[in-house]
DNA sequence: AATTGTGAACCTCTTCACAGCT
DNA sequence: AGCTGTGAAGAGGTTCACAATT
């Protein structure tokens, strides 16, 4: 299959979210300039964005919410249950241990590391923290597939080394550095720092026009 | 001045983070090269990003760390202060609250919004939660600038339409939906979901080869 | 009549390659 | 000799515009 876009891909994120939504609404057709119109973009681009993936609408019609909505979930991978570690217990990791979201689709945090010896052992909710050091033994009985990075930033590229070595493929970094990977394992950055500096950047550039 | 591109605004970001570390480990001068190889991009890149705002390097030497991470502070605004308005104090909102590297630059939050009643009133930390409705007399008294979005999808349209009234400018916007704004007004989003689905769209890919 | 699916045109961003400076 | 700064070339992503279909 030929090589989609990142951009595309985070599009058919909004898309799923949009037709679920629309579902919930009991609405059960609608056209690609109105998908488009929901996420500020154009229709052409909502079109050319599934026509990578099949056709999944009736020429005159529209699409159907339900299908359309499934077939981008098959898209994403989002049938399946996907097992997640969470490495670094502090306050980004407590919230999005609590962060519902995840919990409604197909992502599973089934462990929880940290290197801090105070809190090694104990648990939260369900799930006793482990010692990063144990990531393998813990990553192969758990089957993890992808980890969530919040340690600080000078930790995480060790951390992610060793996860590698242990057969985590996929990663998803809030630590504010960039880290280096081999050839097919994805990262992918969250990073509020970033946002927050781009509105500064705006702001500012407003403030010199006004 | 031309139209910068918010891939080169992001990538400043992370040239300043670096330029930050280099500075910590007492490296006071350096080549777009290494800038480059420590951030996964070409150094032609690096001096293109930087070309659009000025000449800040010496043929045959590089750059001295100091003095690009300053210039590269001021083009990002960061050597202002920014009063930020956290809307929405659930896990989300109280993870942000703690979260230390905003503290060192210069974005503040100096409000809390909520509209949940048991909990308007009360104090976290120095900050009393205001009620949502009074979001126009404390923008004013405060002069909010950037509001963080970390309520639920769907309060988080009209919230936004409120703030957009009162005069703030700057959204980072938490919730997993589109948000509209007139022009003029900035929207940058972090979407823990979207990212992960990313990341579930390679996994499921790569398991179909293998 | 309405709307999809898509090649072609367009635009934007990245990389090349080298003149120019230190 | 080494590295920047940048116009030109190349790659990649978006939009146009229309034939095909319901």
């Amino acid at each position: 299959m030929q090589k989609i876009s990142d951009p595309t891909i985070s599009r058919l994120s909004t898309y799923y979210r949009t037709l679920s939504r629309l579902v919930d609404q009991e609405i059960y057709t609608i056209s690609s300039e109105k998908i488009a119109d929901i996420n500020n973009i154009t229709s052409a681009q909502v079109r050319k964005d599934l026509s990578f993936f099949g056709s999944f609408g009736k020429r005159g019609l529209g699409y159907s919410t339900e299908k359309l909505r499934a077939e981008i979930g098959t898209i994403l991978g989002l049938d399946k249950k996907w097992n997640i570690a969470l490495v670094g217990v502090g306050n980004i990791g407590r919230a999005l241990l609590d962060y519902a979201e995840f919990k409604t689709q197909g992502f599973f945090i089934k462990a929880l590391f940290d290197n801090d010896k105070t809190i090694v052992g104990t648990k939260i909710g369900d799930y006793r923290i482990h010692h990063i050091d144990d990531v393998c033994s813990v990553s192969k009985k758990e089957n993890l597939e992808i980890a969530v990075i919040a340690v600080p930033a000078k930790s995480a590229q060790a951390v992610v080394d060793s996860l590698v070595e242990c057969g985590v493929q996929a990663f998803l970094n809030f630590a504010s550095i960039t880290i280096k990977v081999p050839a097919g394992i994805v990262v992918k950055n969250e990073n509020m720092s970033m946002e927050l500096e781009a509105l500064s950047y705006h702001l500012s550039k407003n403030k010199k026009r006004g």
